[in-house]
DNA sequence: TTGGTTGCAAACTTTTTGCAAGCGT
DNA sequence: ACGCTTGCAAAAAGTTTGCAACCAA
């Protein structure tokens, strides 16, 4: 089922998608890219961080290979994801937030409050969605998406003006 | 871009919403702002404009008053959302969109193929919202929605927003 | 008068781009 | 060897902040 046979990061979660996990660099040099350690090592650090930002990936990678500069991390996550190998949402006004997809598709709720992060499977969305397509004869990428919003039981409270 | 097709951003003319309109004013007075020209003039720019960004509110406004700053819209654009009178939802991976907010709440989709930006009655997603409240005790923020996606007969290839 | 506001300029954060050197295939 | 990739540095894009002058209440 799985192929073994790579070196893959510690997601522990034994998912059968590993075959795409293996396939990547194959996938990768088909479409006339080239495999290079900071490609690996980006996608790796993903796969580890799980969620993260272009810098947060970029601090990541190097404690790993100092040498590494932020041009390249942001090139590669834009190959990552032509490639459908990770996906960004985004989690907060400001830096985009980059993960992994195996096989595994999700999208993101955000509390305001807590900045808590949780991911709710796409069939969740699905009857919405679906009845978008239908109403709005608009196709969603149920991937991308997030919703803003807070946990019930999070402190309400902001700091007024 | 295209912001072609916008759907019905009233424009108040008689609107029953005018009420809320010319209340404005005094709630931000009551709250221990000021009113002034330039905040005025920032909420009548949005008005007209239906979507705009900080950038291009800022353009607008200074077509009329050459002397209004970058960081007047900033702060300007802060208080009205926290007053309620303008939101802000994600339309692009770049700068936030605003949008004026006239009782009627609504969340957007953005076609990733050709750039149109559809506003939705928060309705159409009270179903989907609610069963997130029930499953995951998340209780979201409809108008800062944003889904990505294209509308269904869009060109599917890239050369996005 | 008083203290919230503004304009200005500079600082900041995040992302992009032009190049020459470097390296995968 | 060919030409995709990278690192570097500078530029661009978007926002924020410190301050003195200003003005709404």
């Amino acid at each position: 089922m799985s192929d073994a046979s790579e070196t893959s990061e510690p997601t522990g979660h034994g998912h059968p998608a590993d075959a795409v996990q293996g396939d990547w660099r194959a996938e990768l040099r088909a479409k006339g890219y080239r495999l290079t350690p900071q490609r690996e090592l980006i996608l790796a650090s993903i796969d580890h961080l799980g969620h993260a930002t272009p810098d947060e990936v970029l601090a990541h990678v190097k404690s790993q290979v100092t040498s590494v500069n932020a041009s390249t991390v942001y090139r590669t996550l834009e190959v990552l994801e032509q490639l459908g190998l990770v996906r960004h949402a985004h989690l907060s006004d400001r830096a985009p937030t980059y993960h992994s997809v195996r096989g595994h598709e999700h999208f993101h709720l955000k509390c305001r409050a807590c900045g808590r992060v949780t991911a709710v499977q796409v069939e969740d969305a699905r009857p919405f969605l679906d009845q978008l397509e239908a109403d709005k004869d608009f196709v969603a990428d149920a991937g991308h998406l997030t919703v803003f919003g807070q946990c019930r039981g999070c402190n309400a409270d902001e700091t007024g003006p």
